[in-house]
RNA sequence: GCUGCUGUAGUUCAAUGGAUAGAACAAGGGACUCCUAAGCCCUAGAUGCAGGUUCGAUUCCUGUCAGUGGCACCA
């Protein structure tokens, strides 16, 4: 629908001889204006000389015969010179038909049909448990992933897990302090990695026996120090997993630090050798003052690869094992600079790999207490932060599937409400709330909505209503919105829509009743084409949607 | 010191350069013999400060103050 009023205006537009001037078409900030609004008058006063209200008027006139009564029920000047245009309710009713109809299917774009695209998200360091940090992360990721293949791309998820540094050192070295030589639990292996990592900012003699660790297990020659290294390595796998699965995602890829610290150290000497880096002090660097990011070592002087060319070979190898048309990559904001150095690197050494580089921010997950770091061991981890929130969600849910449902949909609604990148502050008492303007308030609209259509409906109900509903006008802005969240990666977007769309729904709800009304069969239409919208929506949101509340 | 990001209601968040700056929570008030009250309706309340660009600025630019992150051998 937008594509047709897009395309109206700018034949109009056209005809008035500012066929190149940029406008927008877009939802007006209130519906009693109208279904659209277009700033094209606006826009096109300057480029034309004339003043903005007569030319809103020619253009509306335009409009009309453009778009045609069955369409456009309504075109008015508004403001400074807003178009302001009202669907006819044939036009409302076509576009609420096709949400009941298509199913599953409604909402689903073109945008990036036969693109390629991969998503890098979640991004967990094995010997450390996930904390609510990686939550964020890995719920953003998630959605953009099904943002975007929504949208028609073949679509790939790869996660790039740390398996192999000082932190794993530190963890290491914390075990077997404690006389464990099998761990067990991933918990176990969080507390030892606090200790190591302790005992490493304070204890010079530990220190020391933690580096030579580190070393070790770079050089992989110590059979039972790499046996210790993965055991540890896959229970802290298994678990990841199995949050990843309580969190509806899955990974086509896990790379880990250990697959790409090869063609990492390869990739960088041989940029050494073209002078795209540079030896200081016995490391290798890039320097990127010229190019206004910072200067960061990618080779140490003990020859072991920092985090940066293990991302330079991870680059290498993702498009290696699935070529791709454009790479995304999630992870928290503090990375940005990091991440700005290393694209620089590639650049020179790939300008065409870099380009389709993008990277994706996230905020952090803060407590009202202040930061948190594994490193001083005060930190929430993903799986403790999940339970409590389900513990406090079966308060109100005694079957515990729904309970874990409900759970999920106000934590991801919490994470994904907010534009990426800003930080998100935890206050845990109201966090937990699963009132107002949260998760649960969208599945419970949907639950209601569903528990309406459970009833056969009847066939003496088919009066029309003389205008209509404001929920209808909602409806059929879905695709655009979801099309829009997903060329933006901005779930945040689809978010904002759905609460506004609950709430529509909710008074409607409140002030019509559906089952035996005069209009019974019009309303029990509107009641599918809600359903399948927050359904679609939610998917779209990774949120739960629960058969009963 | 250099640099990135963020300052919107008591609080947590919205607002592709547009219309009367939207919600939610908290506060106060109201409606139910009716498909689930995790709901509905009403009231009160905000753009850090100073300039600039523009027909129009929360949005862009400059300065300033405040918060927060990054800045060579950690990830």
């Amino acid at each position: 629908m937008e594509e047709r009023i897009q395309k109206a205006v700018a034949e109009a537009l056209q005809k008035m001889g500012a066929g190149d001037v940029p406008f927008v078409v877009e939802r007006p900030s209130d519906m009693q204006f109208g279904d659209y609004a277009t700033n094209a008058a606006l826009a096109a006063s300057k480029a034309l000389g004339k003043n903005p209200k007569e030319l809103a008027d020619e253009l509306a006139q335009l409009l009309i015969e453009e778009l045609g009564t069955t369409i456009a029920s309504h075109v008015a000047v508004a403001g400074p010179g807003f178009i302001n245009i009202t669907l006819s309710h044939e036009a409302i009713s076509f576009a609420v038909a096709e949400a009941d109809a298509k199913g599953e299917e409604w909402g689903k774009g073109t945008e990036e049909n036969g693109k390629r695209i991969i998503v890098e998200y979640s991004n967990p360091n094995a010997f450390k448990e996930m904390h609510i940090g990686h939550l964020v992360g890995t719920v953003v990721g998630e959605s953009v992933s099904r943002l975007i293949e929504n949208a028609g791309a073949t679509l790939a998820r790869d996660t790039f897990g740390g398996d192999i540094g000082p932190n794993v050192a530190k963890a290491l070295w914390g075990l077997r302090q404690k006389g464990i030589h099998e761990p067990t639990t991933a918990q176990e292996i969080g507390t030892a990695y606090a200790e190591g990592s302790n005992a490493y900012e304070n204890d010079p003699k530990a220190k020391e026996e933690i580096d030579a660790l580190n070393q070790a297990i770079y050089a992989g020659t110590d059979r039972e120090l790499m046996d210790f290294w993965r055991k540890g390595r896959d229970i802290s796998v298994e678990e990841f997993r199995r949050i990843w699965k309580l969190l509806g995602t899955h990974f086509d890829f896990e790379f880990f630090d250990s697959d790409t610290t090869e063609i990492g150290l390869r990739v960088v000497r041989d940029g050494l050798t073209k002078g795209i880096f540079q030896e200081s002090d016995g490391a290798i660097i890039y320097n990127g003052e010229e190019k206004g990011v910072h200067t960061m070592v990618f080779i140490t002087s003990h020859n072991t690869p920092t985090y940066e060319a293990k991302d330079i070979g991870l680059a290498f190898l993702k498009e290696e094992r699935w070529p791709s048309d454009k790479v995304i990559i999630v992870t928290g904001n503090e990375q940005t600079g990091r991440f700005k150095t290393v694209l620089a690197a590639i650049t020179d050494i790939n300008a065409s790999l870099a380009a389709k580089m993008n990277h994706l921010a996230t905020g952090f997950l803060k407590l009202a207490s202040g930061k948190m770091s594994s490193r001083e061991g005060n930190v929430i981890t993903a799986s403790d932060f999940i339970s409590e929130v389900i513990e406090q969600a079966s308060e109100k849910n005694e079957d515990p599937l729904i309970a874990e449902q409900v759970a999920l949909g106000a934590i991801k609604y919490m994470i994904l409400r907010q534009s990426p990148g800003s930080d998100i502050v935890f206050d845990p008492e109201k966090s937990l709330s699963l009132d107002g303007d949260s998760g649960p308030y969208l599945q419970y609209a949907l639950v209601r909505a569903r528990k309406i259509l459970t009833y056969a409906g009847g066939e003496s109900g088919t009066d029309i209503p003389s205008a209509p509903y404001a929920i209808e006008r909602l409806i059929l802005h879905f695709p655009e919105v979801a099309a829009r969240a997903a060329r933006e990666l901005a779930p945040n977007l689809l978010v904002n829509y759905l609460t506004e769309l609950a709430s529509e729904w909710n008074s409607f709800y409140a002030t019509e009743q559906v089952l035996g009304s005069v209009e019974e069969i019009y309303k029990q239409r509107v009641t599918r084409a809600f359903a399948n919208t927050m359904t679609n929506g939610l998917t779209l949101l990774g949120i739960p949607t629960p058969e009963k509340m």
